[in-house]
DNA sequence: TTATTATCCTAGTAATCCGATAGGGTAATA
DNA sequence: TATTACCCTATCGGATTACTAGGATAATAA
């Protein structure tokens, strides 16, 4: 499953991505529009700076602004940082990868080669997705 | 993430594929084989059972055993047992669909479509691995 | 300068889920 | 009738999730 932190961050950037990138946008804007709780979204918004997709303005006017151009954000690069890891066990994960206690052979493992496949398909279109082309 | 229950399950399939279909295997020879809790799985061959994948014999010599050829399971029955839907958001399941309480327009959406092309993807690698080719 | 606005940051918390275990009951076989 | 092995329900600690509280900090406007 998708955790709500992860699918309150894609249409929050997907709003960012929509707007005129010189304005910082509000928290309080943003929630409105997608209706996300302004303290939760707030969190999410501030990992995202903290990761580099977002840059942010304090006082009046303020907000947070996408720091590059929405055609050059991959969703691989927005899951890893929400979600986490993009396979669904941490044997077949590159990124994050881990070897299973119970398993003695990854090469005979059904579930590891299944995973894997599951694991490439989903890379591709990760890959192939930028923030511009959920924009439309 | 995967949980243990269906990668242990899958494990335990199998397992099964491989031996002499007549013949039932107990949980004990199972548990044994692929280092996994008696009691753990014993629970989750039960509902293997329950949802129509597995027979079962009691009794000395009994155990579980597959009901169908194993070219004949495809992994899209066994995840929807154990895992639950494949989607990885409700409004794009289409065997557990529910609307999103703050999405007014599903199209407009792009978690949604995103979503939509994973779980594609997904489903098209789980429908066309069937049991008999993990065994390999 | 100071009041206002809006982000920054740490903690905490209720609810849910997961992985596993306990402890019997029931049916089949020897 | 004793043994084996599945059947079934209930429970439980720990981890994760989805938030919420409450104040610190920085930028702007008056």
């Amino acid at each position: 499953m998708l955790s709500k932190k992860t699918k309150y961050g894609i249409k929050a950037l997907t709003f960012l991505a929509r707007q005129d990138s010189s304005k910082p946008v509000s928290i309080a804007t943003i929630s409105k529009s997608e209706n996300i709780s302004v303290k939760f979204l707030e969190s999410i918004l501030l990992t995202l700076k903290k990761n580099g997709i977002l840059g942010s303005k304090k006082g009046i006017g303020g907000g947070y602004y996408l720091l590059k151009n929405p055609k050059d954000v991959p969703m691989t690069t927005v899951m890893r940082i929400l979600e986490g890891p993009i396979a669904m066990v941490p044997c077949v994960s590159l990124n994050y990868y881990e070897k299973c206690d119970d398993c003695p052979d990854e090469d005979k493992c059904a579930v590891h080669r299944l995973m894997i496949q599951i694991r490439d398909n989903s890379l591709k279109v990760f890959r192939n997705t930028t923030l511009a082309d959920l924009t439309n």
